[in-house]
Formats: structure tokens, C-alpha cells, sequence
DNA sequence: CTGAAAGCGCTTACAG
DNA sequence: CTGAAAGCGCTTACAG
């Protein structure tokens, strides 16, 4: 049970006999070394509990074996608001980075101001996924900023043509027009949209487009008064629908750029005295595990988090190998509940 | 824009017209340092954008300013099943850390089977955080290896009096006391118990300690039947009311000890037609974000995870650094809403 | 207050 | 297939 003096690769070779050189080169399974060799190093080593030390290799090869997670928090100081769909992410990510062989260094990207210094130039990750909703506009010049670095970085969320470097996101499209295909499949006609619609949030605005697109192949008029900016909590659905009652506005269904915005919305719609999904259907975006819960469970769009996360993995390693890489969207997927009327099979 | 070819300590030093000692010196505010010439060579790193490989100085060092996080996964596969509760813990952590100066790795304990080898041999990490529900008994091995090993640890649980290493918990008896005594008062006499009661369990076991203890405070007998084993699901919390039920024990009060398997005991009992509150009150634990949002919403205990990350950081550190520490609670804050009758104030 | 030098523990040309 | 040597970029005694 040794706790210091830990063991080096000299110490190996001491033992096997052998030089240090070939002893860090059976430790990594070079070819090189004769098998018989390699084997009784490797028992050595695993004898001795021997790790290589992660600081020596890396400082003489220059690179980190591992990667940095930036999450963008949501302007709250309260850690429990962060947006459980990040969870998913964060679990899946987590189990890519390891069966990748990689570590994960995960932190908040407000906490830094300048990634690729933090980052890259202190040799602390190879490459950076960014995660988390926020103002696009404002993120653009960021990630033109990393492009012209040369950082290796990969991003989720809207995939859109001219992007500053490499993104994996949804079918945002896809997920809001299917949505809103459902809402009308139930004869819902006058259906509002809780969420940004402009390109300061990108994912947003492309559901807002699924949602306009699908109306207008009902042959159904997109109508502004209906269409609220909202970012992704609770209280900003919340407030958003006590918005519409107040402004007077009638509609039958709402949906919601996410389910944190959804759940607010069923809340408030409560509240004044609506029945969902009687009067009012409501529909969300994300399948966070909390919106299965709802009263009633709620119909929102599945991203399937586990491919997003292997994707992005994947996607950051093969910049950093310097192999093909390009953005690539992931299909969204209607999971249908109770919140919108239908009968669950 | 410089990508390739990074500046250097001894680039700095060039350019400072000084040695590459004081540089390092400097850089690290060192007061042996002439000030003058510490803020020449400050403002010349900023300008270059240097930052320190750190690679370089921790293998000089001996030490990764790292702390590595793991955490126990739930016996799933679906990473939607994360409990929520450590999503909030993880955002603490990870601010805590970042506070302190240091990085943060996150992995699932699974993924390694040996810590103190993978963590501290390799010099990933100074110290290692853990953090999950799992069988106590089962785990109590690997703390006193840990412990033998000489590894920095601190541990997220149950703090017992006679346990290996340093452990920081919530106040689990406490807040099972307060959860029990606000139903009794309330008027329930027939109180189910979600969730394990034995030492495999130990956070469990102590909340239903607290709930066995505010029985006999009320003269009231436990009744055995009324204890269910559950994991922390909300799955396990569905089946459990079931077999309550099928069972033919009836009751008029469900104390849950996790706010997972409240969610899926009030699901049971609304598909199986009894109303919560009226018919059986029911009660959780954690305070994780969707209580709130569950129909009824779910009467709780906060664990402050706040403060909890920042106590687990500070322990470890401490520990780091050889200064005195001992394992701590903190204080279970119980949140009354309408799933046990009472009106919200 | 500053500098020259050693050395942290590896990986990787280079030579054989 | 193996070894001797250089060197990754720092920090830190040591000497002045």
C-alpha cells in the first residue's frame, strides 16, 4: 500500500531489466517490443500499480488526452436551474470522452473569458465542446474568434449555413414543424409560440420556422400577436401565456420552444382557470425527464441526447486528427403524451 | 492570432530583458519579485497571450491543481436518468472549484476501478470528489482502501461515526424527523416508508430513523408493512405503491425517501384512483427541481446543495493542504407544498 | 531582488 | 527489437 515514492518507469525497467525507453514503449503496446518483453513489463507494472504519469506524458508528447466541457449557464445564479436537458448531455458526453480514452474538464464558459488560452494554450484540453443556449449574436464573434485561433471546437446547437466553425444540433426545424402537424392533426387552430424568434436564438427560431411552416401548409395564417419572446425557464413561460391572457388573445394550443417554457405555460394556464389539454393543448421541446411527470405528461420532441453526445465527441476528435469533419443535425423525434388530447396508446 | 508555436517563459523573458526564473516568479506574483519588473513582465504575458503550460508545471510541481469528481450512476444505461439532484450538486462543484483556482475532471465511478492509480498515481487529479447514492456496504470497502492508500477523498453521504474518511452529508434524520412530524400534525396516522431501511441504504436509513423517530414521539407503533424497499427511481416509487396496494395495507400518508420514487408514488396512486392529498398525503426528499413542478406539487426537504458543494471543496482542499477537518451535515430545510394538504401560505 | 542550473517523468528521434 | 540521450516547459533550491 505505497503512498509515495510512487513508482516511475525507471523503477520498471530496474525490475524487468530492461531500459526505460522500452519500458514506456510496452507500456503503450508498441509493436516494437518483443512480446514476451512487453508482457512482463506489463505485469510489472500492474504489480506495482503503476500509472504513467499523466503531467510527464503529456508536457513531451504536447497534447492533454483531455477535453473541455463549457457549459453556457443560464443567467441565474441558482445551480438547480440549470436546464436538465444539459444533464443528459453532460451523461452522455461524459461516457463518450471515456470510451474514447479521453478525460472530460468540465466548467461554466462564463468562468473564462478567452478558451483558447484557458484551454489549449495551457495545454489543459486538446479541444472544447460548448454547450448551452444563449444569445447567438453575441456568441457569433466568439466563435469566429476560436475559428481564427485555430482552436479545435465543436459546438451544440443550430446548424446553419455560414457558421463560424463545426456545430451538431437538432432537426429544430423538423421537430417544430412535426409538432405543430400533431396540434393541427387535432383540429387545433389558433396555436401560439412561447419562445425567441429571431436570430439571436437560432434553435429557437428555427422551431418558430417548423411551427410557421407547418401552418402554412394547412393553409393557416401565422399570426404576430402570437408569438412571444421566451427564454428557456419556467417562469418565462409563465409569465409569457399571463402575457397573451392579458393582451386578450384567444388560442387552443400553445407551443412551447422547450418543456421548461411548456411547464410554465400548463402552470399558468392552470392557474387562470384553463383545462389542458381540454381548452388548451400544450407542447414542449427537449423530452427532459421532468416533462413525462407533468400534469398532464407533456408532448414535446426527444433529442436523442446519447447520439448527440457520441457525435460531438467524435466530431471534436476527428478535428483534432485533422480528418473530415463537417456540422450535422439530428433528427428529432416526436414523443407523443397527454398535453395535447390524444389518447396515449 | 498566433496558433502554433506558443510563447514561452523564456519568450517572455527575452522580450523582459530578464531571466526565465523571474519570469515564472513573476508570473506567479511572487514577492521576491521587484515590483516594476513583475508588472513589465505581467502586462508583456498578457499581451503575448501566454499562459502557463500546465503540463510543464505540475510535473515540476508534483501537483495537477485537479480535482476529480465521480460520480455514481444509477444502474441505467439512459443518461436521462441521471438523478437530478447531483445535476445541481455538479453545478456547485464545478463553481466551487473554478473559485478555488482549480480545474475539475468529471467521470463515473465505474469507469475505473482503481482511484487512487487512475487519479492520484497518474497525477490527474490532487483529490477526488465522490458523489451518488450506491450500496453502502458494498462501497465501505473501497473508502478504506482509499483511506489506506493514503488517497485525498471526500465523499457525498451519510456521515457516520465510525467511517472511513471524510464524509459530508445532509442531516438525513433531521429532515425525515421534520418531513414525518409536519404529516402527523397534519393529522395522517397510517405512514408508508419508500426506501431501503438498512445500512446498505445509510442516507435512507437514517431518514427513516427520523420518520421511526417522530412515530414513537407521536406514541404511534412503525408498522413493518409499511416499509418498501425502493431505489432512487421514479420507477422503484411506482412499483412500491402498487405492491402497498396490492397488498391490501392501506395508509393515508407516503413518506418517500427520495423526491424520484414521491413522483412515482403519486403517479401509482392517481392511476390506482386515490387523490393526493386528499386520500394520502405524500412527501420526498431532495427538493430536486421538478418537486415543484409535479401535481401536486411535491411537499419536500432541501438539501442545500450550495453549500453543500462548497463544503465538499473546501474539506478536500483542506485535506490537500494537511489542515484539520472532520465530516460535517448540513441542515435539512423542509419545503411545505400541497402534496400533504396543507395550504401554501 | 535576480540568475544559472537542476530536474520533474515521461516520449521520441537516433543509432545500432 | 533495444538503449542512450535529448528535451517537453516549467518550478525551485542554491548562490549571489
Amino acid at each position: 500500500m505505497r503512498n509515495k515514492g510512487k513508482a516511475t518507469s525507471f523503477d520498471i525497467a530496474h525490475r524487468a531489466g530492461v531500459s526505460q525507453s522500452t519500458v514506456s514503449r510496452a507500456l503503450r503496446g508498441s509493436p516494437l517490443v518483443n512480446k514476451e518483453t512487453r508482457d512482463r513489463i506489463q505485469a510489472i507494472a500492474r504489480e506495482l500499480n503503476y500509472k504513467v504519469d499523466k503531467n510527464a506524458s503529456n508536457l513531451r508528447s504536447q497534447h492533454s488526452g483531455t477535453l473541455a466541457l463549457l457549459l453556457f449557464e443560464d443567467p441565474t445564479p441558482d445551480d438547480s436551474l440549470i436546464n436538465p436537458f444539459f444533464l443528459s448531455m453532460l451523461g452522455s458526453i461524459t461516457r463518450a470522452c471515456a470510451q474514447a480514452g479521453y478525460d472530460l474538464l468540465v466548467s461554466f464558459q462564463q468562468l473564462s473569458d478567452d478558451w483558447h488560452a484557458d484551454y489549449e494554450d495551457s495545454n489543459k484540453a486538446d479541444g472544447i465542446i460548448l454547450l448551452g443556449y444563449g444569445d447567438y449574436v453575441a456568441y457569433q464573434s466568439k466563435l469566429e474568434q476560436l475559428v481564427a485561433q485555430g482552436t479545435h471546437f465543436v459546438r451544440w446547437g443550430a446548424v446553419l449555413p455560414e457558421q463560424p466553425g463545426l456545430s451538431i444540433g437538432c432537426d429544430n426545424f423538423q421537430g417544430g414543424r412535426d409538432l405543430v402537424e400533431h396540434l393541427l392533426a387535432l383540429s387545433r387552430r389558433r396555436v401560439a409560440f412561447l419562445g425567441h424568434a429571431s436570430n439571436h436564438y437560432p434553435e429557437f427560431f428555427e422551431r418558430y420556422q417548423g411551427y410557421c411552416a407547418a401552418l402554412a401548409a394547412a393553409g393557416l395564417k401565422v399570426d404576430p400577436a402570437l408569438q412571444l419572446d421566451a427564454i428557456t425557464t419556467e417562469q418565462a413561460g409563465y409569465e409569457a401565456v399571463c402575457a397573451l391572457l392579458d393582451a386578450g388573445q384567444s388560442f387552443d394550443a400553445v407551443f412551447s420552444a422547450s418543456d421548461l417554457i411548456a411547464l410554465g405555460a400548463m402552470r399558468a394556464l392552470t392557474d387562470r382557470g384553463f383545462k389542458v389539454p381540454e381548452q388548451v393543448a400544450v407542447v414542449g421541446f427537449d423530452d427532459i425527464h421532468m416533462a413525462a411527470f407533468a400534469t398532464p405528461p407533456l408532448t414535446t420532441v426527444r433529442q436523442n441526447t446519447k447520439r448527440a453526445g457520441e457525435l460531438l465527441v467524435q466530431s471534436l476528435l476527428r478535428t483534432l486528427h485533422n480528418l473530415p469533419v463537417q456540422s450535422a443535425k439530428i433528427p428529432a423525434e416526436l414523443v407523443i403524451r397527454r398535453s395535447c388530447g390524444q389518447a396515449v396508446p
